[in-house]
DNA sequence: TTTAGATAGTTGCAAGTGAGACTATCTCGC
DNA sequence: GCGAGATAGTCTCACTTGCAACTATCTAAA
């Protein structure tokens, strides 16, 4: 007779605690910035790469859908925190950038966010962490999540 | 100037990790049974605790709201898969146990997802996933994530 | 016994999100 | 240069889900 322990089933623990730690970071930045996540995840793709890029790219680096990228790229316009311009080498897509004021909402998030991820894996050794964030790594790469650079397609076909 | 790499940020590769993998899995009783993740939760929990147990119960181990259980259990009664007997000792719930139907699915579904989980994890060695196992359940402690027993008041205080 | 507060479960409502249609633009082959 | 197909981004629709109000029931204390 099969049997399946949900507390001891990967995948249901991985979506738990995705979903757990995700809730904890997002009263830091909803709370505080009143972000929400695709608006938080668009603004780290921002922040960290300094140059421009397109919603297309950041849709593929954050693995959300278009449209909800397109939704917090209107949000964050009309609160000032990016800005668009147009490539003139094709009229199809934007650049989007941080404003003055998005980099200061960065530079203030941005610690504040790396101090709780410190507290949530404040329960492993250093020699731990590294582990598991190497055993995480290899769980990427065999299902092919952190190639940012594929075409859509895809992406979205997996 | 503070710099936040997604990529190596560990709260957003377990969120995308849980989705992905979550997604991964639910192609396998969805397209195959139709059922959708907060049923599969209900239909797990029943399936591996022999008795009878309360919505309520299924909500706090799954870490699911009581609203999406109590839609997935209608569901569930509906296709003849669960079935609900009243607890004459507390006549505000319910018992909810597997019907013969909901067995066979359940003894039909587990082996597949069983194979699933470990084609995701065939990228680790047999050491590295007892080790990822291990990381995995000290973090979850840290958040009090598996104490299924502790009242609803403080699992949604969370 | 009565009453106030807690708890189980259901339901209406609002917010968020993915799918897919749509427009505008680009690319490539003819 | 033209037309077919690809791509960027927006928008509508349908679906899901959390929240909170609500009913029914239980518990405990006055």
């Amino acid at each position: 007779m099969a049997k399946l322990d949900l507390f001891k089933f990967v995948p249901f623990r991985l979506n738990r605690l995705g979903a757990e730690v995700s809730a904890a970071l997002s009263s830091e930045y909803r709370a505080r910035y009143g972000l929400d996540i695709p608006e938080w995840r668009v603004m780290a793709t921002l922040g960290f790469r300094n140059e421009a890029c397109s919603a297309q790219y950041i849709a593929q680096c954050t693995r959300t859908h278009k449209s909800t990228i397109s939704r917090a790229v209107t949000s964050l316009l009309e609160h000032g925190l990016i800005e668009r311009v147009e490539n003139t080498e094709d009229r199809r897509e934007f650049r989007l950038a941080l404003t003055d004021k998005g980099h200061v909402l960065y530079e203030e998030l941005i610690p504040r966010l790396l101090r709780r991820e410190q507290e949530i894996l404040s329960c492993l050794t250093a020699q731990e962490r590294k582990e598991f964030a190497r055993l995480l790594g290899k769980i990427e790469d065999s299902l092919d999540l952190v190639q940012a650079s594929r075409p859509m397609s895809e992406v979205e076909a997996y």
